[in-house]
RNA sequence: GGACGGGUGGCCUAGUCUGGAUAUGGCAGCAGCCUCCUAAGCUGCAGGUCGGGGGUUCGAAUCCCCUCCCGUUCGCCA
């Protein structure tokens, strides 16, 4: 594969420079080349200063005097220390313009690696809707995915279901003990919106009612004893949940490649696995109760308590310890793995490489954090009801977008309107929420989140279709 | 208290890893631009010295040290 014009332009501006040094006596001195907005390669004269004994502006100055423009150079000047170097633009517009017609779709894309690269996102429990706060997962993940393919990886997406704990019984048991007349009624006709109703009602009851509280206690026993009575219906309720999330990531164009289930590393002894290969570490102990754990102050974590449990005192595995055999999993399928998590599970994340690199695994995630979306008036909270879901996002953003096609192209029919408006209200939220460094505080206001004008999404989509259209 | 993030014009934000020239855009404000093509747009004006203080360097938003504010976290929860 030839040069394109861009890397000539840099090897020429290179020599060029190079031969300059030599004319005034210094063929070895190193210099650098970088781009700036004053021009499109530039070399900073400053580092040459010492050795020349003479300062910046002056040598920029003799050497670009030393320099004709040839080839893609267009231009060498001189300017406070820095030599500017000018692309030579026809030929590069000309080849670019060519290259995008030849590649279509596919520009800009670099050839495949053939590295597997697993993106694990979203992974919400399955006891309610999508809201706002951590929508910033299922569109950072899919971005990267999307990204990464672009780089020629070979990419996964995986969600990871929690069907398993305390607060996926809670809404089981919600589920079949709460009557209907119980609830009051969901608007939105949605597995996800119809069940969070029992899981807030389930969870109202237990704080009020000790029989209640010690049923789910009970059912909690049960499942971790194995029932598969219990374990069967607890993952329908989570397959019931999971039909409703996916409606809700499939709005916003995103489809995850693979689901994967908690439980199943209970069911197939893999958490089992975990926990005896981690008895024999040398960093493990067990505490007076039988509870076993690992200690990981010699792994850069501080603080209090540097231990890690992954066993219950009565031998029960906990959420980690099937964090880890998922990982392991994993590393089976995929070369690379990341993990896009919210803040909170920074320690865990640690504590989980931590334990990976003890289990002698040579390969450890990589994680990509992001910090929850809030309101003005605080923390979204599913089980306390204030939350923004992302449904009502959308629809918001689309049927404005509606209005804005509406009052501009009334030519057009209602499906096609409505088409338009569903991709340019999508982009605008998918947008808004990637535009913005992901470990950044963010409060959701519906003016900035669905704003159309300016740096937004609506607007990227034009700049990009503009041209194409023409 | 420890650990880990974030702090850039009135508001939002890029740049920080890999130190360079007048610190990137947007919103809001002001002044303009459609007898034709998407004005969800464009042009111009005004506004910041990058939380604060030291240090390294010819040069610091960027590296080092100290400090303040905000967030997350430090469960035999998930």
């Amino acid at each position: 594969m030839s040069m394109d014009v861009r890397q000539r332009f840099e090897s020429e501006v290179e020599a060029a420079v190079r031969t300059a040094l030599g004319e005034i006596g210094h063929p070895d001195l190193k210099f650098i080349m970088e781009a700036s907005n004053l021009a499109d390669i530039a070399v900073p004269c400053f580092g040459f200063s010492r050795e020349l004994r003479m300062d910046p502006k002056s040598i920029a100055e003799d050497l670009a005097a030393k320099i004709a423009p040839s080839g893609t150079i267009a231009s060498v000047s001189p300017l406070k220390g820095y030599l500017n170097f000018m692309i030579d633009e026809t030929p590069l517009i000309k080849e670019t313009l060519e290259k995008v017609i030849e590649e279509g779709e596919g520009y800009g894309s670099m050839p495949k690696n053939g590295i597997r690269v697993n993106v694990e996102h979203t992974s919400t429990n399955p006891t309610g809707p999508i809201h706002v706060g951590r929508a910033r997962n299922p569109i950072i993940g899919d971005t990267l995915a999307r990204a990464l393919k672009r780089c020629g990886y070979e990419v996964q997406t995986e969600y990871y279901v929690n069907d398993v704990g305390k607060q996926v019984v809670i809404l089981t048991w919600g589920v079949s003990n709460v009557s209907k007349d119980a609830v009051r009624e969901e608007d939105r006709d949605k597995t996800d919106h119809k069940l969070v109703a029992y899981y807030r009602e389930a969870n109202r009851r237990m704080e009020e009612d000790d029989d209640v509280k010690e049923h789910i206690a009970e059912m909690l026993r049960k499942f971790e004893a194995g029932d598969e009575g219990i374990i069967g219906s607890v993952r329908e309720t989570a397959e019931a949940m999971i039909e409703g999330l996916k409606e809700t990531l499939s709005e916003i164009n995103v489809k995850l490649d693979k689901y994967t289930w908690e439980s199943d590393f209970i069911r197939d002894g893999s958490a089992k696995d975990v926990v005896e290969k981690l008895k024999t570490s040398k960093y493990s102990g067990q505490t007076d109760d039988g509870a076993w754990y690992i200690d990981l102050k010699d792994f850069g974590i501080q603080g209090k308590n540097t231990k890690f449990t992954f066993t219950r005192s009565d031998g029960t595995t906990l959420y980690t310890t099937r964090d880890l055999a998922y990982h392991i999993d994993k590393f089976k399928r995929a070369d690379r793995a990341i993990d896009v998590l919210g803040e909170d599970q920074k320690l865990g994340s640690k504590q989980l490489c931590s334990a990976l690199e003890i289990m002698g695994s040579k390969k450890i995630p990589e994680a990509m954090f992001y910090s929850f979306v809030s309101l003005p008036e605080g923390k979204m909270s599913t089980r306390k009801g204030v939350v923004v879901y992302l449904d009502d996002l959308i629809d918001e953003a689309v049927s404005r977008a509606m209005d804005e096609i509406k009052a501009r192209r009334s030519d057009l029919s209602e499906a096609d309107m409505m088409s338009i408006a569903r991709k340019v209200g999508i982009g605008a939220v998918r947008y808004n929420i990637v535009r913005v460094h992901p470990e950044k505080q963010l409060v959701f206001r519906w003016d900035e989140a669905l704003n159309f004008d300016g740096n937004s999404g609506p607007t990227s989509n034009m700049c990009m279709q503009g041209p194409a259209a023409c």
